[in-house]
DNA sequence: CCGCTAACGCAGTGATTGTTGCGATCAGGG
DNA sequence: CCCTGATCGCAACAATCACTGCGTTAGCGG
């Protein structure tokens, strides 16, 4: 029926996104106010009018883009938790995992980091806290993949409770011993946790491996 | 000056409470409303005039008790999780450890529980969020304390990085081999705890110790 | 049982939010 | 270079929120 459209186009139903100069301009506009009004107000006075003020863009557009705040600020966690920690390469997996703990636990105590993490998680709910950290979830089952093609005794497939010594760790062990601690007091405790500390935190995990 | 008053009143500065039935009945049922609302609806939507309507109560009333959301959160989250959980006496640490990891697990793995928690930590900040595991705290020092006192080997003021055997772990260690876990999992991903994986945690935490 | 006053309900008000229709502008492709 | 349409700005609108006096109710001590 008419098919002498002039396009390539179907019957219109998905447009075509456009991530242009202009659009770009703007989302990184809106994101960055979020986080500077999140650094000075508290969340509950963060309202899409104040960031599109703050933005310089009018509200109506970011109404449109962002239909809620909580998916403004599960976009907003996603971009900034992602890409801001590259994944060290020391040689051994201690090492890597020290030098990667110690960075996260040094993100973690940015004020400004905190405020967004908890506006997100609280605003966002699960889909939120996934935006924060599924990129550290990545990273460490990178490197510990990495170490386990690199030298690893065996993938730790059936091993009894108590552990077995020179077992690579899976990945919910290493963010149960790692992670876990480390957001924890972070979003739950005033007390930023200190760089040693991360470090003792790689070194309970491995204990008795290798 | 002129101290023919009636009462022992000083100088009507500091207004006496009065925590009698009305005012605690308003408080628990505004409490009330606020888990039931956060239970069904998102924490954006979560306002005061709602939490007055769905309480039974005048808006007026909730704004001139608890000037702020977050404050109002901070004071429901203070009180759900307080008292909620009763401190086990199994007769060993580890026997204690284990069933009140797993009662917290249990606890956590309620959706309602989780949604107040997210948007008292989200607005209140690291006020909301102590107001959430305060309890858990003491509860942690009290076991740790009882078995120091019970046969506690010392108290392990002075040992090396590797960890003595035999050695009662202070509140911080044990917070973040079992609270960290816990928390972060319940907080920042979708999956609850399951109760054996909380036993676990206690295992690793007092791997070659008693 | 009586008086005092803290705490609540009520009505009215200004400010802000969230939404919709329309015209202007700029990115992207022929 | 021009054309298409995705995206933005603008203005008006209804809805709701947050706040403020004032009268009334009810907890609490005498």
């Amino acid at each position: 029926m008419t098919t002498s459209q002039h396009s390539t186009r179907e019957a219109g139903a998905t447009p075509r996104p456009r991530p242009g100069g202009r659009s770009a301009r703007v989302r990184a506009s809106v994101h960055r106010a979020v986080g500077e009004l999140l650094a000075q107000a508290p969340a509950e006075s963060l309202t899409i009018p104040a960031v599109a003020t703050r933005a310089g863009v009018h509200p109506t557009t970011v109404y449109r883009r962002w239909p809620t705040l909580a998916e403004l600020l599960a976009d907003v966690a996603a971009s900034r938790f992602s890409g801001d920690i590259v994944v060290p390469d020391t040689g051994s997996l201690r090492g890597d995992l020290e030098r990667w703990a110690t960075d996260v636990a040094i993100d973690l105590a940015d004020p400004d980091v905190l405020a967004l993490m908890r506006a997100a998680v609280g605003a966002a709910g699960p889909d939120g806290g996934d935006a924060c950290v599924a990129d550290r979830h990545e990273q460490l089952t990178a490197m510990l993949e990495r170490e386990r093609a690199r030298g690893g005794p065996d993938d730790g497939s059936d091993r009894g409770p108590g552990g077995d010594p020179a077992t690579v760790p899976s990945t919910d062990e290493a963010a149960d011993a790692l992670l876990g601690p480390l957001y924890y007091r972070a979003v739950f405790t005033a007390r930023p946790g200190e760089p040693g500390w991360a470090r003792g935190l790689v070194g309970r995990l491995l204990a008795g491996r290798g």
